[in-house]
DNA sequence: GTCTATAAAGCGATAGAC
DNA sequence: GTCTATCGCTTTATAGAC
């Protein structure tokens, strides 16, 4: 591995800045609403230098979700395996996901859109990182299960999905603009609700 | 009140195939992916026929809503209403937006998208029909709070908002697509995590 | 009210000069 | 690799005949 010379250099940091400008968007906007003139204003360049970078707008959409991606996971690598309890890693893991949805971070992509899921899934960063994270996440899932701290009767699975859909849960974004509730009321509001129910104890 | 003339019965039906079909496209394909040219032919009318009937594609998405948010409220009235217990009236209507949901039927809006908020917003039949649902569920959300059935420590809007998010949760999507469980096990699985928590009782 | 035809605008993507 | 300029297509919405 040789060291990327300044030339490199250059070209990834702006790599890094068109990813910073599609992520905000996609938190902001959504993809359907974000437009590549857009980004290429935001980042300051012109949009055929995008297509230079990225083949298309799915490809754009997909570096931002790798990203959020490698941040969860490096996340789970450092504080949350630092719990000794699986079922407080998979609450730090939640709490994570909604405070950088909270801070406007969150990539959100429409599960609809089918051109979209088809770049997704014939993307290979992005579907080797999802598997990744979801393969660390499903382990402490299983042990929570086989101690006890997580429900029988929930497969891990859906154990799995549930925890993927609550970080862009939409909620946390009507309580936000309601502004009755500080970030960590909110959180730890949704939080207790997904791991403990609406229902009393 | 007259009685509608055999004119205005015929309009009546055909407002009803678009609102049909409009709903169906939603549950689908969502807003955004949802064109007008679409709602035309599956209607079999053409696209300016639809305008004369609704004014924007806001519209139509409106009309959709209306009318599930009917369908809740007639399921409210009567069968959940018939439950002695408010908890067990909140469950049956989370059951019910989910075999929606299951079916297809449940349109689902972006919250993103500013331009339908705002037509939504000022939308009367809409938002009438949206407090109406919120009041209703709203008493027997207080009601559960008081008799202990719901946990105190979520606030009551908090529950409603968790309600309404739930069913348009993706998750239901997701293990109907994966094929695995029947219609019936996905929605005990997922009310049982809405009400009771992930986490062990 | 229904149709055909088209206007008007937005957007993803590319050509070609430098 | 970056720019300006533009293509080509889709989509919302409307004009005007019947």
């Amino acid at each position: 591995m040789n060291k990327p010379s300044f030339r490199e250099q250059v070209l990834q940091a702006r790599e890094d800045a068109i990813v910073d400008a599609v992520n905000r968007l996609l938190a902001d906007k959504g993809f359907d609403a974000m437009t590549v003139d857009a980004v290429a204003a935001e980042v300051g360049i012109a949009k055929a230098s995008l297509y230079k970078h990225f083949e298309s707008k799915e490809a754009l959409a997909a570096a931002a979700m790798v990203r959020v991606l490698e941040r969860a996971q490096a996340f789970c690598d450092t504080e949350a395996a630092a719990l000794p309890q699986p079922l407080d890693r998979l609450k730090a893991v939640a709490r994570w996901t909604m405070h950088v949805q909270w801070a406007g971070e969150m990539p959100s992509l429409p599960a609809q859109n089918s051109t979209l899921r088809s770049a997704l899934v014939a993307n290979r960063d992005y579907m080797d990182r999802l598997m990744a994270l979801s393969e660390r996440l499903g382990e402490w899932i299983e042990a929570a299960q086989a101690d006890g701290a997580l429900s029988p009767e929930v497969p891990a699975e859906v154990v799995l999905y549930t925890l993927f859909s609550r970080a862009c849960d939409p909620v946390l974004g009507v309580l936000k603009a309601g502004g009755s509730y500080t970030e960590e009321q909110a959180i730890s509001c949704l939080l207790r609700t997904c791991f403990d129910g609406l229902a009393a104890r």
